[in-house]
RNA sequence: GGGCGAGUGGCGGAAUUGGCAGACGCGCUGGCUUCAGGUGCCAGUGGCCGCAAGGUCGUGGGGGUUCAAGUCCCCCCUCGCCCACCA
């Protein structure tokens, strides 16, 4: 392909991509020199100028920072910093302090990946990725304050995510006063009295005084935020690491790669996030963000009311259960643990008890051997199949009894795979008349059903889930009958509690976090542990960062996808003379060996917007002053935080979750003031392009595909069209540079913007971009001579209707940037400009009309606002430049046009005063030939609508 | 299966939140400029009837509330996203 030509009939000074291009590279440069984005900061090394914004208001506005990808950006990447920076532009002119930058969020298995590969370090490869990925987003003119822009993998900056992992480890959550607090308060409390170990927290159980050395350590580790545990965890051996609940699909297998994850006891390093579990879900109530999310974090958090129960068994241990049905504890008629539930062994009886029906036995000659032989098929069992076969409820009996608190009646217990480990207590108590899972359960099991709840007249051989009155549900202590479902649950809440049988309690769906992954292109943990005792021990903050050391490998150890047996073995455990180290941690020089865990991929992403305020500070990882002046509550009941976050949905949970957590825990500890990092969300829509699939499945290259005689065809194959996600692996990526040399970075970032409202995804149409072009080459043209390249503005003034126009177009475009409706500010510019054509083509355009013209383009396409306002002769930056306000005065018209209604609908219009009431409305449209004519010709007026400056409706007989 | 959201010209999308549906742009049609293509400029452009004035239908489908419904209420259809044995 040839370069456009550039024609010899152009005027010199016609804006076209090359005199774009050379406007932009320039401006981009000279806003570089000259610092224009730079967000002074009230103390520290970035105060440089804070005097003269120091009465300003501030503004933080941030985008969700991308991973490296080597990959080059493609059209779609930027939609949401582009709106960003539109809208930080805009609060730039309206007078506010605003701080906005980039940065790089660069662990991850890419790169990793890439490593493996290729024998190059990620380091190498990452950092290489970085400089390309800055470049191409230089490029858009985006207006950062560069000296802020930090990635994940500098040590200066994981350091201190290092610096807060340390934070959490060493602290623990005070329930009493519902916040995190340092571990020496608790140890000093222990060492006082004036607590003691929490049941079950301690080896032992002892009473704190009693206790050696390390078993207290082990009754504190146990209490920590950040701690070692043998739970349950997916562990996923192709890839060789363990994985977060969030990054297992629902089909059980990993996220990343789609390999079999299997649940698996090992030792992996949790944050207790579940202690914040109550204050993540009360506070989505202070945030401005998009409903959908926060219905979603919601449902992850899956709060839940209702009562834990204890069903004694005469075998000894009692079975705890979470029930939120508490009013039908009578209609319990059997139980039901998960297959790893800790009492099954101990609930397994020697033999099959008098009478057991064949089904429950699964066949087999006792209870051991049918518990054994239903927990192998459960784990093998993959999640599809039990998807998928859901309705076939499967289990078999233990062959011993428990007793229902409430009847008094025995109840048989069964395992089975319907019944999930890792909510509530891993065992249910099971009421059929009143539950469809335990119906169906029943139903294979001939199990006995009481209904509990009168359903209504008629209601068929179903479970009944809704309301009514409790029927057969009482015994000498307790009496539910007659009473509705929360009556009910109240009731025999005071008896579980009156007779210490069970309790209201609260269960969240949430999970702890988990944080350790055997990976190498990650966080270190800043951990070691004592050879004496095998426990974790911190290092001081000033033996960090701790760095990765050089292997020779980056893989983790792998195995086949279904080798459930295998053990994880992380890559840094190779990497011996970095494992063992001397270190003197206060008992003097001895040996230790290091966590050779790495944090996950989400680590570096919980707190960069601290960061970004602050990114040199080597004393804390941001200043607390500078934290609170950009980040601080504003107003009574204000959770603090970024003013404007704008990133994917995808994000919906996980990131904005963990971040969330890792915020609350340093408010807790006091290290910043705003209890919520981002104050207001907005989820960015994705630009989407069309796909084309030939007959064999396979992506074609988009821009090779014509359209005639109502198809698509490529080459003479007629393919098939589809919209999705923009992507060089299906084909139809475009990448930015096409538009760079066909139109420029304005042209590009406007018709972003005005392709649509920013949350919304649209396609993507090449086609469409010209018209963004044309509206930039008027708008110059409207200020600058093509043949000289000088303004042709008048000092004449502008006519009374340029006025109204202008000042209408001032308010609208306000309008849009405020709601960040970009699209209906750049239709608002457009209709400006194409009035101050019809009006002035040819005369020259009034200054009072051309100055705010290009004001209001500027933070769309900043570059040729720019060169048209040093064209009219500006010497300085429009930059901070008072966006142009509305004359109220102007937005109004002497005289306006009223459609006039018959019956709603529109048969005339009347030219009548601005401030018209609704009897001059009335008048003035009865006055009127044309409508009076209407009236006689309809009969008599029955009623008359009139709302004064918008319509009048007759309504006749 | 459950939850949430969305359906407006050939296309992307507007509509002061109940008050003139289709702003603005693409595309298309015609014209001017041009040897020509392109660029640039001007005009028209929801469907149907009509030379026109005008009429009539029209915001996924059906019903309702209202002087007035794209907007509010009920039912249905389609698409998208999320969750999915959570006791």
């Amino acid at each position: 392909m040839s370069e456009p030509s550039p024609s010899s009939d152009q005027p010199p000074y016609r804006y076209t991509a090359a005199l774009a291009e050379r406007i932009e590279t320039s401006w981009q440069d000279r806003w570089e020199r000259e610092g224009t984005f730079y967000a002074p900061n009230p103390v520290g090394d970035l105060s440089e100028g804070f005097d003269k914004v120091a009465d300003l208001p501030k503004r933080y506005v941030l985008d969700m920072f991308p991973y490296p990808s080597g990959a080059g950006l493609h059209v779609g990447h930027p939609l949401g910093y582009i709106g960003t920076d539109v809208y930080a532009r805009y609060l730039l002119m309206t007078g506010h302090n605003v701080v906005h930058t980039m940065g790089y969020d660069a662990f991850g298995l890419p790169a990793e990946q890439y490593a493996v590969q290729t024998g190059q370090h990620p380091r190498a490869t990452t950092e290489a990725n970085i400089v390309t990925m800055r470049r191409q987003l230089r490029r858009l003119g985006l207006g950062h304050d560069s000296r802020r822009s930090i990635a994940t993998i500098d040590e200066g900056y994981y350091r201190w995510t290092q610096w807060i992992f340390l934070q959490i480890f060493n602290s623990w959550y005070d329930a009493d006063a519902d916040r995190a607090r340092p571990i020496e308060d608790l140890v000093a409390e222990l060492d006082a009295g004036a607590r003691e170990p929490g049941e079950g927290t301690g080896p032992t159980g002892g009473p704190w005084a009693e206790l050696t050395p390390t078993e207290r350590r082990v009754v504190v580790d146990n209490h920590r935020l950040a701690y070692v545990s043998e739970a349950l965890v997916n562990w996923c051996p192709a890839l060789g690491t363990v994985l977060s609940n969030e990054e297992v699909t629902s089909e059980g297998r990993s996220e990343r790669g789609n390999f079999p994850v299997f649940r698996r006891p090992l030792r992996q390093w949790m944050l207790r996030i579940t202690a914040y579990s109550e204050r993540l879900l009360r506070d989505l109530d202070l945030l401005d963000w998009p409903d959908p999310i926060k219905l979603m974090q919601r449902n992850w958090i899956g709060r839940s009311e209702g009562a834990s129960i204890t069903f004694p068994t005469p075998a000894g241990p009692g079975i705890e259960v979470f029930t939120t049905r508490h009013d039908t504890l009578f209609g319990a008629t059997y139980m039901v643990l998960a297959p790893e539930h800790p009492l099954v062994d101990e609930l397994t009886a020697a033999a099959w008890p008098e009478g057991t029906p064949v089904r429950w036995t699964g066949g087999q000659a006792t209870p051991a051997e049918a518990v054994a032989a239903y927990r192998r098929l459960a784990s093998r069992r993959s999640d599809v199949e039990r998807q998928i076969e859901s309705r076939d409820k499967t289990g078999v009996f233990l062959g011993s009894y428990a007793v229902n608190p409430a009847t008094g009646g025995e109840i048989p217990v069964f395992v089975a795979d319907y019944v999930l480990m890792g909510y509530g207590t891993g065992a249910i108590m099971a009421v059929p008349g009143q539950d469809d899972r335990d119906w169906a359960f029943a139903e294979a099991f001939g199990l006995p059903i009481v209904r509990t709840v009168q359903p209504p007249e008629g209601w068929p051989d179903e479970p009944y889930l809704g309301e009514g009155p409790a029927i057969n549900s009482a015994n000498d202590s307790v009496d539910l009958n007659g009473l509705g479902i929360a009556d009910a649950k109240h009731r025999i809440c005071e008896w579980l509690e009156r007779t210490g049988i069970g309790t209201g309690t609260v269960t969240y769906k949430l999970r702890d976090w988990l944080f350790s992954r055997q990976r190498f292109w990650g966080e270190p943990f800043p951990i070691v542990y004592d050879p004496d005792d095998g426990l974790p021990r911190a290092l001081p903050a000033s033996m960090l960062p701790v760095v990765l050391p050089e292997v020779d490998d980056y893989s983790p150890k792998t195995f086949a996808e279904d080798d459930e047996t295998s053990e994880p073995e992380a890559p840094l455990s190779r990497a011996t003379d970095w494992v063992n180290v001397t270190l003197d941690l206060g008992e003097g020089p001895k040996a230790y060996r290091r966590d050779t865990n790495t944090m996950p991929n989400w680590a570096g992403s919980c707190w960069y917007e601290l960061r970004y305020l602050d990114p040199h500070n080597d004393r804390a990882p941001v200043d607390p002053e500078i934290e609170r002046y950009w980040m601080g509550p504003r107003w009574d009941g204000d959770c603090g935080g970024v003013d404007l976050y704008v990133g994917g949905a995808e994000h919906a949970v996980l990131h904005l979750l963990y971040s969330r957590f890792w915020h609350k825990v340093l408010y807790d500890l006091g290290y910043v003031s705003s209890f919520e990092p981002y104050r207001r969300l907005y989820n960015q829509g994705l630009i989407q392009a069309y796909e084309y699939t030939d007959r064999r499945g396979f992506y074609v290259d988009a821009h090779e595909v014509t359209h005639h005689d109502g198809a698509y065809w490529h080459g003479g194959d007629q393919v098939n069209r589809q919209l999705g996600r923009m992507g060089k692996s299906r084909k139809n990526a475009v990448a930015p540079d096409e538009m760079y040399k066909d139109y420029g970075a304005d042209t590009m970032r406007l018709y972003e913007m005005f392709s649509g409202p920013l949350d919304q995804s649209r396609p993507w149409e090449t086609r469409d971009v010209v018209g963004v072009y044309r509206l930039l080459q008027r708008i110059w043209r409207n200020v600058v001579d093509e043949e000289t390249g000088e303004a042709t503005v008048t000092d004449d003034e502008p006519d009374d209707e340029t006025r109204r126009a202008l000042n209408r177009a001032i308010a609208a475009v306000r309008d849009g940037m405020d709601k960040l409706r970009f699209n209906v500010s750049v239709a608002k510019i457009t209709e400006l400009n194409n009035h101050l054509t019809a009006r002035y083509l040819g005369r020259g355009v009034p200054r009072a009309a051309a100055e705010p013209l290009v004001l209001l383009l500027a933070p769309l396409a900043p570059h040729i606002a720019e060169e048209l306002w040093s064209r009219l002769g500006h010497p300085d930056s429009l930059a901070t430049e008072p966006f142009p306000e509305a004359d109220p005065q102007w937005l109004v018209d002497e005289t306006v046009e009223v459609p006039v209604q018959i019956n709603g609908k529109v048969r005339a219009r009347i030219q009548v005063p601005a401030g018209a009431d609704e009897a001059a409305l009335e008048a003035a449209a009865r006055a009127d030939p044309q409508v009076a004519a209407l009236l006689d010709a309809n009969g008599a007026v029955r009623k008359v609508v009139a709302v004064p400056g918008r319509l009048i409706n007759f309504v006749v007989a």
